[in-house]
DNA sequence: AGTTGACAGTTCTATTTTAGAACTATATTC
DNA sequence: GAATATAGTTCTAAAATAGAACTGTCAACT
């Protein structure tokens, strides 16, 4: 599998990852999310090379994540805002926030507290269910292949993959 | 900064994705929650060398997210399950998945559907806040320097981008 | 007894990506 | 006219990855 073909993969993940699955791709979003937005400041937070820099933008932008947008004549300069379809990565960010709060922290505890502002408390954030509202586990979802399902689905590897484990373990 | 010293960043995303922030590993992940345990089954479907396999399989065992159990003897043969800190990834891949089927999808629709047992219907996955439970978007959160905060807080860096922007934008 | 096949890797070379540093371009301030 | 700010591009060395072949263990078949 090439990384240019990910995007054309029959998986949702793959699509996904194909956009922010690097290592430099969800720094440089983290950094969207608070705010930071002109070259020299991703550069100077994150210490990657501006070479790196310049081409994430560039993907981001490309695949309307972000939005170059000029804040300054002579010469024009562009700041990168996140679109609605960056926006809509919150979750995705909140989600790596929130794992990392549960189990990458040291002895000095987690570096961000989140407030919304709506309630006014400090708050985790938490996956349910569209339907039920209850909070989701692996274990209580089971998947369907969809519309745009390709020949091996979900659904046929994990049934071949439980026979497999049945037959020799 | 090296990606050897990205797990004692002073960031729980930087954390985060020291251990799943590449493309393969997140791709692996995804196969776990679909049953998939085995080395041959994560290598044919995916395509990754055997190598770049091995090595990120070996990394998520060393982090925790993976355990190697026995299933079979002469040869004793292992197979790759999630530990309960690889099962709190469920929602960083969910959060991906959903972006995915909303943003990244052709024609021919979203390639998974995931149903909720506990409530037997179709569902999308939504990130609500754990004190109202309203759903959560990126405007309604305010950041705090928590107790791990480093010298350089995002709460200070998102003021100081914010003074940056109204001084020249 | 010898060959084949399954499984879970390891090893090898060629290619691609990244790190790290220097350089370019435009315009403003000292 | 020199220094500074911003947003890149270009260069070489180092690291990671792709792709293929190879290793070791054991079971099953011939």
């Amino acid at each position: 599998m090439r990384w240019d073909s990910l995007e054309q993969e029959r998986c949702s993940v793959a699509r996904t990852v194909a956009v922010i699955g690097d290592r430099w791709s969800l720094l440089i979003l983290r950094d969207c999310f608070l705010r930071v937005r002109r070259f020299e400041e991703f550069q100077s937070r994150l210490g990657v090379t501006r070479h790196v820099l310049a081409d994430r933008l560039k993907k981001l932008v490309r695949f309307g994540v972000l939005r170059r947008a000029p804040y300054q004549q002579n010469p024009t300069r562009y700041e990168y805002i996140l679109t609605q379809k960056g926006l809509d990565l919150y979750p995705v960010v909140m989600a790596i926030v929130h794992w990392g709060d549960t189990h990458m922290v040291d002895e000095r505890g987690r570096p961000l507290l989140h407030e919304h502002k709506s309630c006014g408390k400090m708050f985790d954030p938490v996956m349910v269910c569209s339907e039920c509202g209850e909070p989701i586990v692996a274990r209580q979802v089971h998947v369907h292949a969809g519309p745009g399902a390709a020949e091996g689905t979900a659904e046929e590897i994990a049934a071949r993959a439980a026979a497999s484990s049945s037959r020799t373990g």
